[in-house]
DNA sequence: AAAATTATGTACTGATTGGTACATAAATAA
DNA sequence: TTATTTATGTACCAATCAGTACATAATTTT
């Protein structure tokens, strides 16, 4: 319900109408689609007619419901941002034993995607796309990143408090190296499509924070 | 001469036509200004008409000469590649003494320019504009970041040879991951422009390849 | 100077862009 | 059932897109 106001424009926004006909599709559904054509083209390489062939409604609802494509664009972004699409799995694994498994099968995934469908994160495109231009976009992807950089975080403070991580390690530090690393080997991903090398890759950037694996 | 030839176009292609009034402009320069653009904006959002206006020429000599907007646009990806744009001092200081100092400087200026112009490397740009769909695009792209790799490597051979790198490291695989970390830094750079973080991410990058610095 | 050839500028094209106007359909409260 | 309100589909819009056609300007060989 709360989810349902959000996307109320201006000849919608009588929360509490007492007539109204209620909405054919499902705005989440919608948004979702909408995403994935974003994360596909990008935002000038994704048109009109094809995201509303994606999410399956006319120009009319459309508009109605998202007043534009720049909208519906930072609506997908947020979307892409809150369902962390690239790293579900570090937030479903909270209690891993170890930080060196999660963050070599956040690598391995991330190999595995960038090779197979060159899909690479969105809030990395957007970036950029937009080189920081447009304050909206940079606002959600700035928090996007920080949010893959504290799920980092997590991960490298547990292996510090049990050991796995010497004391003396700067982990902000360290995440947000990660993180850079997370990109990197993305973009040389798409461009060198060696699955083999980018394990290689990912295998130095992991061992400069675990020395000993 | 030779590089004038490689422009003709199907208008133009007697090259060694006996009657012709001269080009008004140059070439090279025409590149150089639409690279500019499209370094910019990226392909999708450089429009014609912005182009032209950059390379100061009309529609008419602009197909006569190019053919295309992507013609134009392979041509911009070859000139950034071919003039090394995001690290000509690496192969202007092929004597420097210190790896460890070349490398350094390659990330400070690295950063320098991610900060202050938001201009990432235009081959990673385009990487992921395009995510490899283009095969024209991607073998210029390849072929551009090979070249980074490369130059990369002999540093790092010259370091080993010097013994400033161990003997037993693979530099293959270190050229590769210091070009990674060359473009996630890039990412995480315009995403959360702060100096000192990306100073530290650089430093650390650079310590698993130089251990002792 | 005349013939030959290419370069340039301009007017134009059809297609596509994102977005609007509006008539109609659907839903509910009265 | 009727009044009220919103959702939807369609016809339409001006602006912009990349690209063409072509007349004219400029250049060189003859």
């Amino acid at each position: 319900m709360l989810f349902i106001d959000l996307f109320r424009t201006k000849r919608n926004r009588k929360a509490n109408a007492k007539f109204m006909r209620t909405r054919e599709f499902d705005t989440r559904q919608a948004i979702a689609s909408a995403m994935e054509v974003f994360w596909r083209k990008g935002y000038k390489g994704a048109s009109m007619t094809e995201l509303l062939a994606a999410m399956g409604i006319g120009k009319g609802s459309f508009y109605a419901a998202f007043g534009s494509k720049h909208e519906l664009y930072l609506q997908a972004l947020r979307h892409f941002r809150d369902t962390g699409m690239l790293f579900k799995h570090l937030k479903a694994l909270p209690e891993a034993n170890f930080a060196y498994e999660s963050l070599r099968k956040l690598f391995d995934q991330l190999i595995e995607r960038t090779i197979n469908e060159q899909k690479t994160c969105m809030l990395g495109k957007a970036v950029l796309e937009f080189r920081g231009q447009d304050p909206q976009v940079a606002e959600i992807v700035n928090m996007g990143i920080s949010q893959l950089e504290n799920v980092i975080l997590e991960i490298l403070s547990k292996a510090q408090a049990t050991g796995e991580i010497s004391k003396g390690r700067d982990l902000q530090v360290l995440s947000s190296y990660l993180t850079a690393a997370f990109y990197g080997i993305q973009v040389l991903g798409v461009a060198k499509p060696c699955r083999e090398n980018l394990e290689q890759v990912g295998a130095i950037a992991l061992s400069i924070v675990f020395p000993n694996q």
